[in-house]
Formats: structure tokens, sequence, C-alpha cells
DNA sequence: ACAATCGTTCCACTATTTGAAACCTTGTTT
DNA sequence: AAACAAGGTTTCAAATAGTGGAACGATTGT
């Protein structure tokens, strides 16, 4: 419950054996966002065909992948469901944040994003939409880019030069707009600022017309467990007004660290109680 | 979208290489329900230290588990939900499911379960609560057992024998309730009768004072998608006025089975309209 | 009927995994 | 302070599992 090793960044070099290879196949099956054929899968794969063939064989053995019969499609498999509602349950800081983005959202009346680091990508790990229902499957386990969101640089500030050199050179520095951060230096430049200042902006730099006002979560050690956002439009609402949310937004977030970090369970309760 | 091979069920033998092997473990981890150390994965498991300490390292140093450094502790990783959104809206039943679950819960005004197999388990794919407001992640994902549920045994009504025999097998057969199955033939029996009758119940036989009618999603060619269920307490409703809901369950089951199959993704819907 | 593409299997060759044992590291006891 | 215990980490030769070129089958389209 607690800020987790991870939740910086795992290594994930090419350097795990058997076990990382097959994970690479699951990842590029699942990268597609659809039900995929074998071939497809095949092209522009590192694998062989007879390798890349036993592995998507294995996975979907292993009910890590799900294979339809009728459209001889593969596609990440419901093994997977199950895993995550305990990946959530116990490693996001969604379970203890949920009531802190409740209250945040309704005193906004803006969306309100909680993400984590996922190897060089920001994941979402939580959502507050202003106006909408919540739809969470739908909402959680989406992921974006690091260098250009307002969740992701006010991470990346936090992560240590070793960690932020690895995950810097996995960012494509695609110029989404005209805005973009499209180099290391700009980057870096950005994320002393956002060290100084102890919050992120995203000033359109992701999608034209969403500006929003980032917040890392931190624990006491100042390690980097997550960060929260609130976003919104152009149209109705300015930078100037977003950066009046920031003394909110940091009470938030270190209620949630807090939060985080007393987190006990049942057999070890006692003994924080002191019996 | 479909219904796919692996809804029925994955075979999962231990004979899947080291690939596999890392997979149990990362089960065993998900097993636990709270983060565990290391000694206590190791205690208990056929993994010899060295060996289960080279697969935990390698799951952790792959983002699919976390390690949290001040407690030393493991738990599953957030990379899992990453993967488990991509599983969730491709391979699960939900997407299609959700306006005919929102329909039938409506309709019913009792507590609505969309399930499908993970292996010899019923996973919960999705949930409408009569009264309370929706909690995706908490709630889908969640597992139970096939002998002692209605959603279980309308779905072990349908797999094919080779499959429900290896199934039947890994059901504990642990008596919940005096009303629990809890032999194979009893089981068998019961699966005969929901094949006729053409719908499953709970008769309190997994929780005292909880029953249920459900029905199985199968597709045209009667393969089976999973399955959909209708709850309720003994203190508000008889079985005999769950029943009088099978006409509804089964139509929207034939509905869910129905857009699951039409279901066509966006660069093969102009084809479909015969462009 | 034929060709082309996609999917599956084979098997000699190699690289990875295995796990007992030794070794650290941290916290506790005498 | 020294000795101990328990959990965690590393080593390395033997054992096992993975690799992938190539050949083969199945399916689809013309």
């Amino acid at each position: 419950m607690t800020g987790r090793k991870d939740v910086g960044v795992s290594e994930r070099q090419s350097a795990d054996g058997t076990v990382g290879k097959a994970l690479e196949v699951l990842d590029r099956v699942a990268a597609f966002g659809r039900p995929v054929r074998f071939s497809e899968v095949l092209e522009g794969s590192t694998f062989p065909k007879a390798t890349l063939y036993r592995f998507v064989q294995t996975l979907t053995n292993q009910g890590m992948l799900s294979f339809d019969p009728d459209r001889q499609t593969y596609a990440p498999g419901v093994r997977l469901v199950r895993l995550a509602h305990a990946a959530w349950a116990q490693s996001s800081l969604a379970p203890v944040a949920r009531p802190h983005l409740d209250r945040l959202s309704a005193l906004v009346g803006e969306t309100v994003h909680l993400a984590q680091m996922d190897n060089a990508q920001v994941l979402y790990v939580d959502k507050r939409n202003a106006a909408m229902p919540v739809e969470m499957f739908s909402q959680a386990g989406k992921v974006g880019p690091a260098y250009c969101t307002g969740v992701g640089k006010a991470m990346l500030a936090h992560l240590d030069e070793a960690t932020l050199a690895r995950v810097i050179k996995q960012q494509s520095f695609h110029a989404f707009t005209p805005n973009t951060l499209t180099t290391e230096s700009a980057l870096r430049a950005e994320l002393d600022a956002i060290r100084t200042r102890g919050h992120a902006f995203d000033r359109e730099e992701h999608e034209p017309g969403i500006i929003c006002i980032a917040m890392p979560i931190l624990s006491s050690s100042r390690r980097l467990m997550g960060a929260l956002s609130v976003t919104g439009t152009t149209r109705r609402i300015t930078l100037a007004e977003l950066e009046k949310l920031a003394p909110t937004l940091r009470e938030t977030a270190q209620a949630i660290a807090r939060d985080a970090q007393d987190w006990r369970f049942p057999e070890n309760a006692n003994q924080a109680k002191g019996i």
C-alpha cells in the first residue's frame, strides 16, 4: 500500500530470460488494442516464427492470452483481470486515495486523475470525471506519455537520476502540439522548474485546449509514489485559476501519502496499537 | 469480443516450462491477497529457495510484481493493471454486455452478475448492485467457486466432457452450507438438470440466505461464452419468483451473445457493410 | 485444380534454468 | 561486545529447456 519500488520504474531490460521474452510478447499483443492474428504479431517482431509461436501457445495455455477460434485471433486473457484485481487493490494508491479523490473532485468540479509510473509510461489508476458516472475498468488501466502530461512530468521530476536517464531514453518526444517539449534538455529544464515550484503544469502539450495542474505524491522519505492532477479545457479555465488549486492539491497528495503509509493489515493492526 | 476458447478453460498444466512456473509464482503471490515477504512465499512452495528467489526477482524486474522496500514485501505489480485493461476491453463480455446489464438491473431491481470461467474458477467481470453506485475494479476481477454458485453451475453445464472432467477435479467441494453439493455425482446430476431446464439455481449453496438464478451465455454454435445471474436474499425473494425472470434472463443472454458475435472492429466495419 | 498464405511441427544445436551450498546482512540474545 | 539466528542473496557445474531453420499441413482465394 505504500510507495513501492517499482512505482518508480522497473528495469524491464531484455535481460530477463525466457520469462521476460514471453511477457514482451504479451505486451505486444496488448499494444494492438484489438484481437490480432498470429501473423500480425509476427511481422515486425524480433522473434523467429517458431519461437514466437511457442510463446503465444504457452501464454494462451496459461490464460494470459485468449484465442478466438472463430476469428483466429489472440487477445489478452481473462486471467489478467483476476491478477489485476489484486494488483489494483494492493499495489496501487487507488483504494487508499479514493475518498480523497472524491472530496477533491467535489470541491473543484473538474476532472481529477490519479496516476503511477509503469515502466516509462504514465498509468492512470483512477479518475473522477466531473459530470459522468464512474466507469472504472474503462478508465483505470489506460496509459499515456510521461514527457508531455502533467502527472508524467510531476513524477519524472522526482525520479533518481539513474532511473530518469533510462526513462527519458524511452520517450518518443513526438510533438503532439506546438507546445510539446521535444528535446531532452527542454524537458530537463522543465523538471528543474517543477522541482522548485513543487507542482507541474500541462500547457496544452499533449492535446490542444487541454491544460492541467499536477502534484507529485511523495512518501515521508520523499520517495515517489504517484501523482494526481486536475484537468480542464482552455474554454472554461485558465492556468492561473488552476494554480490557485495548488495548496488544495498539495494537501490532498500529502493526505494520500500519509494514509498509504499508515495503512496496516489486520495481523499487524494490534501490533500497531501496541498490543 | 466473441466467445473465446479459453473462456472455457485453459489447460494450465504444469507443463509450460519456465514461463508457466513463473506465472505460478505470480498467482501464488496474488492469492495471498496482501503484500507478502519472500519467506512467506517460500514456505509451502514446491520451488527451492534459489529458484523461487530468481522468479520473484524476474517478475519484479518486469513490473509483474512490485516490491515495497520499507516493508520488504511483494505484491502484484501495476503492469498488470495496464494489461488487464486491454484484457477486459477485448476478451471479456463486459463492454458488450454493459447496456444489457444496465437494462436488466433496472428491470429486476436486484443484484446482477456477469461471469466467465478462469481456469476452474468463476471470474466476475461485471456487476450491478441494486442500490450502491458502481465500484468497478473492486467488483470485477473477483473469483468464486464453480461448483456452488449459480453462474458456475450454469457454465459447467455447457463445458465439453474433457474440460469438465478436468475442472471438476479442481473443485474443493467444501460444504459452505448444508445445501452445498459435495460430491462429483451430485454435481453431475445437477448439471444434467440444468442442461434440460436451461438455467441454474443457487439454493443457498454458497452462502446461507443467498439465492440466485443464472443463465449461460452461449454463442450461436452453442460454445460457452459466460453466464449472468440475478441474486437475492431469502428475506426478500423466493426461488419461484426468481424463476419468473428466466425468460428475461434468457433474452438478455441471447442479446449479449448476438452483440458479441456481431461486434466488428473499425477496419472490418466497412467490409461488414459490404463496401 | 492450383497457388499462395498462414499456421504447425520437427529436431539437432545451444543457451538458459536449476538448486545445493556457501555467503552476506540484519536484528536479537547472552 | 560477541555469538546466534533468520531471512535474504550469490555461486557454479549439472541438468534441462529454449531456439529457429526448414519442412510440412491447412486454409483461402482465383
